[in-house]
DNA sequence: GTGGTCGATATTTTT
DNA sequence: TATCGACCAC
């Protein structure tokens, strides 16, 4: 099988050979497959090379920030291929975000060479495992079509448990003992591997209900996020010649941020590495940042122990920030004493030194921050360029510093975006929506049956709900089913009883409408151990096999629902439409329209409310990339993908953890401040390993930022209502001194920044020196904020007022704010507008971010 | 079964 | 300070 190479092709053309030798070459062609092109290689460092060509046995690559990772991974898939060490399809490739898996495939794809097939193996832990699990669910007594829980379904479960357990759902929460399972999970031990001491926390029932958690998921056909791994580390433990199969099928394997992985992940390498070794891990120690999660660090600094003779390669060339931010991470990260050690370089000289600035209180540091933002986005600030407000992020420690900021920039009519928040799979009208997904796709789906049967409010309350699930308990059928029963021996009453009633005919009249049914053939060499590869003792009965191609879970792949007859579609067997299906989405907006869910929202006066709809028709779009709801479910269950195409330049606030992975040109950190950064509750509870994890934030903080990065800390600081005197973080005196400029604060009521003066730092400071919070307290601008401040007594920030262009409000006019909700405008101030909210209290705000009342789900950002 | 009030509570977050 | 959950009153 020849194929076409682009590489050659280029190649060919560039040097025009001769017609001898093109007929040659030709020849050779013919004799011995194209000459492959290895131009993957040529952009790459030493280091970077070596970590490709070293394709063999267990590779370690500490790369740290900014040090082309990525492409490095990716170059050596390529090499993986162009060798002929392995087909792509023999490649596995593990990260742990959906953000990271699909990053890998696009750069794949920018990686100049080509693919004969896609890399089919290249995602998430918890996506592969799923797959590998719908394959052998049985081995742990699973039926293949399982549901994956979220964590909200889990929580109720556990909440049902508890309460039967006769324990004070108040003084253990069902929360803790989640918490709790999953840590067990992420350490693999199933129920009966957790030791006796720390099985009896929780009230002594903690093993005991993680056990019935265990059978109660098994009876609902389901698995939480932890057993999509476990269970797989399991079944491997328990089926040496299936995983000899799967050893002998993923030739190499490639491990994006080892410094994440937990117990479970490490297990599950472990062993399908376990044949040839052939195992590549990348991660920087320096950037461990989830160890509160279950990552274990000892993970990456054990590698060299657990897999004797692995070469280490160090990326250490930066090719991010400029040497300022590099020297200021570097400086701040030494602090630390368990690292594998990395120096960070670069080839750069120019740039901007770290800004250090003090404020008198988080607003001010706020405002401070948006007058930046608008000195930068204008370009008006000295030696620096213009910048895109997508330039811009603002990193913080806790969510709840995001407040300060978002109430600034929406009252000088700042565009921004926060990125973290509740994920749309996690909003309510989606799951909402979805268990009716869930509940039509699977009838026996209990908890999806749970979630929906009020909602919207059909009269059936606590007492309903209970003699339904006595009913079905007692019956030993699923809700649905139990439901029936209810309604037919008339254990229900009134409202609840036509309310049920209804809601059951529904169902299965939508379930009869869910298709298509299609048997589509799973691709040629999609899976490992079709045909050739598979072992006759596991080879998937046809039955089981038909489970997996009507419900549609090689869906990602499957061809689309009402395939047209073209001819790759000869390949579809067996093709059997019943006239009366309707396509998935159309379903799926009769199931939202005929449950009267969609008419709840309508309905509904909250802010929220047109926002929901807005989702809800978002979450019908994304139907369209799938060919039936089971495929998707299965999507979201996996995938959080927020991307929801936003429009326009904006600010990025987000949390130092989320900002993982991500580069901007300007980088704000504000709220370095002992306490909240680094968390007092982090060294509480884990002391000094606490401590260097919150160090190691820092670092990825200032890592984050590629031309200007400027670290802030507040002197007061409101904390849950009480305003609290902070100090400066000790991170703060870590930073090395010749690299950082300290600005001068512009203090209360200041109104004029004053221009950006390098605060000189007194002779004796050498290159080593460290910057110190005394530099901040001995300039001159922060001895005058504190006067000023003295004098104006209790901390609080000014109000400026912007005056921008435009719209046009009365006194009394009825408006809507996106996150507000509806108000009535009491003052007009310019197009400064204040207006009393009828539920978020009176807010003044750019005249631009609200709409007149009737004109709600249709307000900028 | 729904709506209101009161009190406890308060990182980081992926799948 | 703000939110969430539990409990109580209609």
């Amino acid at each position: 099988m020849s194929s076409f190479n682009e590489d050659d092709a280029f190649e060919a053309a560039v040097s025009r050979p001769s017609l001898s030798q093109l007929a040659m070459q030709g020849a050779r062609e013919a004799a011995f497959g194209a000459p492959k092109s290895t131009k993957y290689l040529d952009d790459l460092n030493p280091a970077q090379r070596e970590a490709v060509e070293a394709l063999e046995g267990p590779v370690l690559i500490l790369a740290g920030a900014g040090t082309g990772k990525t492409k490095t991974l990716m170059a050596r898939v390529a090499h993986l291929i162009t060798t002929d060490s392995a087909r792509e399809n023999e490649i596995l490739a593990v990260t742990f975000t959906n953000k990271a898996a699909k990053e890998m495939q696009d750069r794949l794809r920018r990686t100049p060479f080509s693919l004969n097939e896609p890399v089919r193996w290249m995602g998430t832990f918890h996506s592969i495992s799923a797959k590998l699990l719908r394959r052998h669910a049985e081995l742990v007594g699973l039926k293949s079509n399982f549901t994956i829980l979220d964590t909200d379904d889990t929580i109720r479960l556990l909440k049902q448990l508890i309460s039967a357990a006769g324990i004070d759902e108040k003084r253990w929460p069902a929360r803790q003992l989640a918490g709790m399972i999953d840590s067990w999970k992420n350490r693999a031990l199933t129920p009966s591997a957790v030791s006796g001491g720390e099985g009896s926390e929780f009230n002594g029932m903690g093993v005991k209900l993680y056990a019935q958690y265990q059978e109660r998921l098994l009876t609902l056909n389901a698995v939480d996020f932890g057993d999509l791994l476990l269970h797989m580390v399991v079944i491997f433990q328990k089926h040496p010649d299936l995983l000899a199969q799967y050893q002998r099928w993923f030739k190499y394997i490639l491990v994006d941020e080892y410094q994440d992985t937990n117990v479970a992940q490490y297990l599950w390498l472990r062993l399908l590495a376990g044949g040839h070794k052939n195992i590549c891990c990348v991660g920087d120690d320096d950037q461990s940042i989830y160890g509160w999660r279950g990552a274990e660090v000892g993970n990456i600094l054990r590698f060299e122990k657990d897999f004797p003779g692995a070469k280490v390669v160090r990326l250490e060339q930066n090719y991010r920030s400029t040497p300022h931010i590099l020297a200021a991470a570097s400086s701040v990260i030494a602090g630390n004493k368990d690292r594998l050690g990395k120096e960070l370089w670069t080839s750069e000289t120019e740039g901007e030194k770290v800004r250090l600035i003090g404020h008198w209180d988080g607003e001010e540091e706020a405002r401070w921050v948006g007058e930046e933002i608008e000195a930068l986005h204008g370009g008006t600030r000295a030696r620096l360029r213009k910048y895109s407000l997508d330039d811009i992020a603002i990193l913080v420690r806790a969510s709840h510093q995001m407040r300060a900021f978002e109430d600034r920039f929406l009252s000088i009519g700042l565009p921004y975006r926060v990125i973290g928040g509740p994920r749309f799979y996690e909003r309510m009208e989606i799951r909402d929506a979805m268990a009716y997904f869930r509940i039509v796709t699977q009838l026996e789906d209990d908890l999806a049956f749970e979630r929906i049967i009020n909602t919207p409010k059909r009269g059936v309350g606590d007492k309903a709900l209970q003699d339904i699930q006595i009913t079905a308990r007692s019956n030993g059928v699923s809700l649905l089913e139990g439901a029936k029963i209810a309604v037919d021996e008339g254990l229900l009453k009134g409202k609840a009883r036509s309310g049920v009633a209804q809601l059951i005919a529904d169902i299965e009249r939508w379930s009869s409408l869910n298709g298509p049914r299609i048997r589509y053939a799973v691709e040629e060499d999609d899976e490992p151990f079709e045909e050739d590869v598979l072992f006759e003792d596991e080879r998937t009965s046809d039955d089981e096999l038909s489970v997996f191609e009507d419900i549609g879970y090689f869906g990602e792949r499957a061809r689309p629902a009402r395939p047209k007859l073209e001819e790759e579609d000869a390949l579809v067997e067996d093709v059997a439409y019943d006239p009366a299906e309707i396509g998935h989405i159309e379903l799926a907006e009769k199931i939202l329209d005929e449950s009267g869910y969609t008419a709840m929202w309508q309905n509904d006066k909250s802010p929220e409310a047109p926002g929901r709809l807005e989702n809800l028709k978002e979450l019908i779009k994304a139907l369209e990339q799938f060919d039936n709801l089971a495929g998707f479910l299965e999507h979201v269950a996996l995938i959080m993908d927020n991307d929801s195409g936003e429009d326009g330049e904006k600010v990025t606030i987000m949390t130092l953890h989320g900002a993982k992975g991500l580069e901007f040109p300007v980088v704000f950190l504000p709220g370095w401040e002992e306490g909240l950064f680094p968390s007092q509750r982090s060294m509480d509870e884990n002391g000094t390993k606490g401590l260097e994890e919150e160090r190691r934030l820092a670092y990825v903080g200032i890592t984050r930022a590629e031309e200007l990065c400027t670290i802030s800390f507040a002197a007061n600081r409101r904390v849950y209502g009480q305003w609290q005197s902070q100090l400066a973080s000790r991170f703060i005196d870590e930073l090395p001194v010749d690299h950082v400029d300290v600005e001068t604060p512009s203090g209360l009521y200041g109104g004029q920044r004053s221009p950006a003066t390098s605060y000189e730092a007194s002779p004796s400071t050498s290159f080593e020196q460290r910057a110190s919070k005394a530099d901040v307290y001995n300039s001159p601008g922060w001895k005058r904020m504190q006067d000023r401040a003295q004098r104006a007594g209790s901390p609080r920030s000014p109000v400026t007022i912007d005056m921008k262009a435009n719209a046009s409000f009365t006194l009394g006019d009825r408006v809507f704010h996106k996150k507000f909700g509806y108000g009535e405008v009491m003052e007009i101030e310019g197009d400064k507008l204040a207006i009393e909210f009828d539920r978020a209290g009176t807010k003044k705000l750019v005249a631009g971010f609200v709409v007149p009342a009737d004109q709600a789900g249709d307000v900028p950002f």
